[in-house]
DNA sequence: TCTGGGGTCCTAGGACCC
DNA sequence: TCTGGGGTCCTAGGACCC
């Protein structure tokens, strides 16, 4: 905590649904939902128009219809929003060389690192008023909110206060004073689980939080955490502001309209995802040891496994042949509805390859499926069961009848399937790049 | 058909080394 | 041949954030 309020947090009202309106005047003033378009989406962002209905982020995208249907449903245009976080960066980046953005709508600004006269609340309450007034002209016409302290946790806590379109200054001396009646909740870090221990501990907030021992907070939730969250309680943060953090780990994933029990399409799938994945680390610059694959069940359990190389690489074949054999030690039967690949461990240099070609081994290419020939019905023609991929020959009377074969393997097996058989499964081509 | 995607950090156990 | 301890790497899972 320092002696002045000079560390400061923006964040973009409802970046993303924000965007969506300045660029289509037509929802101004409409509820606007970002995400939970597909089967199995979630709400990104709502406006604030759509927050009335009580939709919020992270609701699945049927519990969002369902509360406000005649919302316009979005599923969004990142290129879009990051071009306005750029602008809105560098507005940041022209008060203070000491930026360090959260994500693409967040960021912390050092005051003490910005050319002003002093740091006085007065000061900094016409700075940050000033960049909200910028944040709005650049973005042609987004609103942001701000918060100033004397530490990131009550620089973000303030930001939280007057949303939207707002800001909040707390003065040095007074932190510990707005914290104290607050919910423990408000700290960052404390989700619902953290927060149900504390609840059966009795500590609900920070004046509660702030009368148990640094020992007992830690017997309670482990040292990182217990000692962290006695220090916040204090009002107690030391971190800086620091403007280029490295990237630990790059990683896709795909959650799937219908489980897959098709063990061919789960490795197609890796392998695309796995492609992606080296793709964008060469674009990079990057390398990694750690390749992972993250594959969540029917159920909801997900699983990991890992597998540490003993050199780091960057290459799409690579991870993709290392997924597919982590796979390989799982079971799969109950239906997968995510797969993803990840490669950790990065450096950021390339062991080899810098400049060689990047063409890549056929031998390791895994065939995916092949892509509809016929329509039935509309966009479910192309189906599959745990023989693997299989395209629809005839259909009538209930019965559908499935020819089991691909370009590779021709003829294949015909079988017939009741239309509402659960061991037939729609086809859902992977996404787009 | 409740529950996205891309991340970070922490914990805990086992291997292995000194 | 009584049991030791620390440090690092690896793996799997979980909590959390936007």
């Amino acid at each position: 905590m320092r002696a002045t309020a000079s560390v400061l947090h923006l964040d973009l009202d409802a970046f993303f649904a924000a965007v969506e309106q300045r660029d289509k005047p037509s929802l101004r003033g409409k509820p606007v939902i970002v995400g939970g378009t597909g089967g199995r989406g979630v709400v990104s962002t709502a406006s604030y128009e759509a927050r009335k209905y009580g939709v919020g982020s992270a609701m699945s995208g049927r519990e969002a219809r369902a509360r406000c249907p005649h919302a316009a449903f979005l599923s969004g245009r990142f290129h879009a929003y990051r071009e306005t976080s750029r602008a809105v960066m560098q507005v940041l980046r022209d008060l203070s060389p000491l930026v360090e953005p959260l994500s693409l709508d967040e960021a912390f600004v050092d005051l003490a690192a910005a050319d002003l006269p002093d740091l006085e609340v007065s000061t900094v309450t016409e700075v940050g008023e000033q960049l909200r007034r910028r944040v709005h002209e650049v973005t042609g016409g987004l609103t942001a909110t701000v918060g100033i302290a004397s530490s990131k946790f009550l620089a973000k806590v303030a930001s939280e206060l007057d949303k939207p379109d707002g800001m909040t200054v707390v003065p040095p001396g007074t932190e510990l004073d707005l914290l104290r009646p607050m919910k423990v909740t408000v700290i960052p870090g404390v989700g619902p689980a953290t927060n149900e221990r504390l609840r059966r501990a009795g500590i609900h907030t920070i004046a509660e939080l702030e009368q148990v021992s640094e020992d007992e907070l830690v017997r309670l939730l482990g040292q990182a955490q217990g000692h962290g969250l006695w220090q916040l309680a204090r009002a107690q943060d030391s971190r800086p502001v620091v403007a280029e953090r490295e990237a630990k780990s790059i990683s896709v994933e795909g959650t799937y309209d219908s489980d897959l029990t098709d063990r061919r399409l789960m490795e197609g799938l890796l392998t695309r995802q796995a492609r992606e994945v080296g793709a964008r680390m060469r674009k990079n610059g990057i390398s990694g040891r750690t390749v992972s694959i993250k594959v969540r069940l029917h159920d909801f359990t997900t699983l990991s496994r890992s597998s540490t190389l003993s050199s780091p690489t960057d290459d799409g074949t690579t991870i993709g042949r290392v997924a597919r054999a982590l796979l390989g030690d799982l079971d799969t039967t109950g239906g997968v509805r995510l797969l993803g690949v990840g490669v950790s461990g990065l450096a950021d240099w390339v062991q080899e390859d810098l400049f060689g070609d990047d063409t890549e081994e056929a031998e390791e290419e895994v065939v995916l499926p092949e892509p509809p020939r016929r329509t039935w019905p509309p966009g479910a023609d192309v189906v599959h069961d745990e023989m693997g991929p299989g395209w629809v020959w005839g259909s009538g009377s209930g019965v559908v009848t499935v020819r089991f074969e691909t370009a590779e393997t021709p003829p294949g097996p015909v079988r017939s399937f009741r239309m509402d058989d659960p061991a037939l499964h729609r086809w859902e081509p992977p996404p787009e790049d």
